[in-house]
Parts: C-alpha cells; structure tokens; sequence
DNA sequence: TAAATAGTGTCTTTAAGACATTATCGC
DNA sequence: GCGATAATGTCTTAAAGACACTATTTA
C-alpha cells in the first residue's frame, strides 16, 4: 500500500467534502451446500492482489441503489436483482486514498447467474474466505447476519427455487444459507403453513425413493421482510 | 426555496464528489402516553420555516454516528445518547443545495433530557408532526418502524425507566412507544420471562390501591438487539 | 426384500391470548 | 364496605421441537 494515491475534495462553500462515495453490494448465493459470497480481483492499489465486493464510486446524478446494480454488472456481468440497504460503512480511516464512505447493498440469487469464463469474479465460501479489502471483512459478516436474520421472515430464499420444487430441495436450500440442519417434519410444517409456497398435484421421480411432491411458490414478488413480527398480549378493543 | 445556494464538489482527481455528507439523529421519547420525536426549527434556506432532523454536516475526521452525537448535542443540548444506525439516505434529489447523502441513527431516550428554555429543539408526537424539511418525513417513518419492531427484540424501552419500576409504568412505557395496549398480565409474564428485568422485596404506594411492586433492571448494557431470533426445527446433533 | 428417499402422525414443550379472580390500599 | 389499583390463576390456542413410523420407488 505504498503507492496509494490519495484522494481529496473541497467543495464550492470551501468546506471539506467526501473524495467521493462508493456503493458495494453484498451478493450472497448457495452453490454444494455451502453459503457463497461473490467477489472480484483487485488489480491496482490500493489492496492490490486482494479481494474486493464488486462496488465502485457512485455518479452524482445517482441513487446509491442504482450505483451499487450498476457497479455489480459492470464488475461481474450479473444483472438486475433485488437489493436490500444493509449498512453504511464511513469511517474516515477505512479507505487509504482518503474520506470514502460506502454504503452496502444486500442480495440474494443462484450461483448459476455468474459466467466465470466471461468475468474475474468469483463465488467464496463464506467460511473460505481469501484476503480482503478494506473493511469488506466486516461488510461481509453484517451481511451474513442479516441474511440468515431475515431467512425465515422473507421469501427470498424461496425466489430461488425452480418454479416446481421438492421440499428436500427447499430444506438443502435453506440449510445452506442458514448453515444449520432442519429437521425434515417440523421444517415442511413451518414452510406450508408460511404461505408462500403451495404443494402442486404433481410429483417427481428420483433415481431411487419415494416419488417427491413438487411444490411452487405462490405469486407474489420476492420480498425482504413478508411476516410481521409478533407482538406480546395486545388487547383489541 | 428561491435563494438556496446550490453546491458542487471536485477531487483531486478531477471527478464529481458529493458536497457534503451529513448525519441525522432521528431521536424518539416517550412523553404523556405518546412517542416523540426530536425537531429543530430552521431559520434559513432551504425549508425555512420548517422543522428537521437536528443533524449536518460530518467533518472529514469523524466516524458518522460521531457527528450525529456532535449535531444532537450542538443542535438540543442533549449528552450522549445510544446511537444505532438506521439508514443512508442518498437520492441525489433529497437536498436542493446539491448532491448531499444522510446517515440516519436511531436513538430513544427520555423527555426529560431536554431543556426546553435553553435550545429551540421541541418534542413532536409522532402523529401530529409539522412541516418537515427534506425527506425527513420518510426517515422518522422509517425510524418509527424500526423503533417498534425492535421493541421487544431490545432492552431499550427497559433503560428509558427509573432505578426501580412497577410493571405499570414499564406497560404504561410500552404502550407509549408502541402504540398498542397490552394486557396486564400477559405483559407480566413476558416482561419477566424476558430476564431483563428482575423483581425486588420493595413495594411502592401510590394515592390508592394495592401497592405496586418494584421492579429493577438486571445488570447489562442498553442493546438494541438481545433476544436472538427462532429457528424452526433445527437438529441438535 | 433391501436400500434409499419421501412423507405422516403425534406427543411434548413453550409462548402467547383471553379473561376471571383475588389482594391491598385510602377513605 | 367501596372505589381504585395491583397481582394472580388458569383455560385455551398456536407454534415449535422431538422422534417414531409409514409409503413408494429401484435394484
């Protein structure tokens, strides 16, 4: 980090101003059972020869959002998903070039989505991880939780499945984002009586075993939080 | 807003920069059975005339939840106060003066702490709000629903109440920040059965009635997290 | 029929909602 | 005793955890 150039800015009052903002988004996928977070290669400093989140300075006519899907198929070719503002990290010490605050956008989508032999990107196992740029150690933990806090109060994990789906299918899904084990009884009834998803007439034939019924998630568009959170011994009135 | 002063940012390295960062303190107090919010008035452009978020401008220095305390304190006199971070608010379009973002942070703390014969800020119910400044509307909304969705995930409120309590003014307290009635004693029982408050030997007499129990608080920290989320049917093993 | 996978039944525990009842004070 | 406030008891419902059992396929 010898050769890092730093960066500074004043602005037409004559005021310090931020050397600019960047948007970084957090995009996590399952791939063999395991939870995976996509990164890309730093080419040039500072951090060269590290891992980065696919971010990068925002324009100012801009909505961070926009920056952060922008940045992220620019960086890895992936397009539209839905994000979610996870945190904004703005320490004035967490980028060497000077003041960069970053605000960090979560997602959630398939492992498939990223061509490797068209980018530099590439999925990690969140407990694999590679040397990491600036504070991206961190970003990537509060994402993690964040993930696995909303899991079972969103659908987004389901948005994930093909559009006919085996509750096995589901139960290895959420285990690989969870990174816990289901038992299979309990975890069909919490997912059935969740909503979301609705059991079909149709079944579906493995190599071996029991025919599986195949099971689609009831329309409606993949969202962050679906279930309201309870609240203790309300009156009515 | 005829005569607001637009401002631009250049770094160093020759490219647009926002004009400045500001952080906002949306800060909630419980007041007469009402949840409150933190106003200042604005005496100049933009939004003159209209109350804000008693924030500004981050130095180039300070962490952002810094600056949100610095702001709070210079701006209603108020001391440190627990700080969580609610959101960035960064549409290019949300301040008239130029492109200039917002961190948010959340914070609930008692009425009393402001002297309203020493500084302008005032206490505003949350439904009977005046005319806002910027997107402050949708920052207090967003404050609102994640101060209430945290409620019972949090021991916050239970920090708000004296040395000793009875369960009637922690209900009374709730009630306040929620918005909802809850009935006595399945109040009880889950305030109990949430160990973050423990029962003392004393009684306290009021004008009438029964006297009330006293209640303390158990030892720890305020944290806007406590209680971890549940997990269906995980296995053991 | 054995191995493999899918699916069901049900007993138990825990938390929450509803509401009736009892307790203890001042007057 | 009466009004007021505080506290308790308990029946019911809902969700979750544990685990044994049944079902349907291929080889």
């Amino acid at each position: 980090m010898s050769d890092v150039t730093s960066i500074t800015a004043v602005n037409s009052g004559g005021y310090p101003a931020p050397a600019g903002l960047t948007a970084d988004p957090v995009v996590f996928a399952p791939r063999a059972g395991e939870l995976c977070v996509l990164l890309v290669p730093r080419r040039e400093p500072p951090y060269e020869g590290t891992w980065a989140l696919p971010g990068g300075f925002m324009n100012p006519q801009e909505e961070p959002e926009e920056t952060a899907q922008r940045k992220l198929t620019e960086k890895t070719g992936i397009g539209s998903l839905y994000l979610e503002q996870l945190a904004t990290y703005g320490s004035p010490r967490r980028d060497p070039r000077g003041w960069i605050p970053s605000v960090a956008y979560l997602a959630l989508t398939h492992a498939a989505v990223l061509r490797e032999n068209e980018t530099e990107a590439r999925w990690f196992a969140v407990d694999e991880l590679p040397a990491l740029a600036f504070d991206h150690p961190r970003i990537i933990a509060d994402g993690i939780d964040r993930l696995r806090g909303k899991l079972w109060y969103s659908n987004i994990a389901v948005t994930l499945l093909p559009e006919r789906f085996t509750l096995a299918e589901a139960r290895r899904l959420y285990e690989a984002i969870s990174g816990v084990r289901y038992e299979v009884s309990n975890f069909r009834r919490t997912l059935e009586q969740s909503e979301i998803v609705r059991s079909t007439e149709e079944v579906q034939q493995g190599p071996t075993g029991r025919p599986a019924r195949l099971y689609e998630f009831v329309e409606g568009s993949p969202s962050w939080s679906t279930r309201r959170s309870r609240i203790p011994g309300t009156l009515r009135e």
